[in-house]
DNA sequence: ATTATTTAGTTAGCGCAGCTAAATATTAAC
DNA sequence: GTTAATATTTAGCTGCGCTAACTAAATAAT
């Protein structure tokens, strides 16, 4: 009789990780955002004009991707990019009007549908979910 | 009295495993397997000769990209093909001897880290974050 | 029996996101 | 003033998701 290892605890999350990501990409695509610009772009709302090497970092990403993902916000209008006064080689990257609005549209309908399928569980799991997501952060960061 | 909503529920469940799988990438490279790669390899491993859309219905793909997967992990010797007696449209997918053996390396290793992540939190979180997990792979399938 | 339709899989080709290495620009150090 | 360090970008690679279009095989229709 085994008791569920630390490890089978760990593959089922990383399982569940990857097909979670999988089944929402579709929500993403219908807000026109992938998920790591609407990542980024969360950040970027939240954490006002920030310098790409810290959104890098805060995406666990590396600068040349990060410098990607905000070209193709920028192109879309819906982040600004300004040198820093002081330091003439950082970037700051500040959100618009526009991107502010989409970010709140892309994030309702990115979780939509798995609020649905949230709301549809029984009212105890829904709080032993509630329950864990402080620890599923911890781990996961 | 709902301090949080079930969208804000949503929303970090989606972060949450955003940053999981971020972090757990590196570990998947130490492998020499990809998180897609060896997540197929798994199934192909569990569920014995499988068909070709079995298998991708099973990870949430479109054929043509586990077409692709599996054309990688032949050619690494991990699975084999072979056409099915009874119906020869569909190829069915068998793990080699070195593809089980690999699973199981490239499974641990690329848990290890979130293993230990697990391991370092308290009796309770352990506890609190097993219960949830029936719940999390519920509403992420 | 022949023809048409459906099903399984592959190939071709596009876009996005991750990476490293190397270039550029600015600041700091000596 | 030259050199070293720091921040970002550019160039180029790989891998994975997709759709469209193709081949081959099985099944249905006439």
């Amino acid at each position: 009789m085994s008791i569920s290892s630390t490890e089978d605890v760990a593959d089922r999350l990383h399982s569940a990780a990857i097909h979670l990501l999988r089944s929402l990409r579709r929500e993403d695509d219908a807000s026109g955002l992938s998920a790591p610009r609407l990542s980024a772009l969360s950040v970027i709302v939240y954490a006002g004009p920030i310098k790409l090497g810290d959104l890098a970092k805060a995406e666990q990403v590396r600068a040349p991707t990060m410098t990607r993902l905000v070209q193709g916000l920028e192109k879309d209008g819906l982040v600004r990019r300004k040198a820093d006064a002081g330091d003439r080689r950082v970037t700051r990257i500040a959100a618009t009007a526009r991107g502010r609005r989409l970010l709140m549209q892309g994030r309702r309908r990115r979780v939509s549908a798995l609020t649905q399928r949230i709301n549809a569980l029984s009212k105890a799991d829904q709080r032993s979910l509630r329950a864990s997501l402080d620890v599923l952060e911890r781990v996961t960061r």
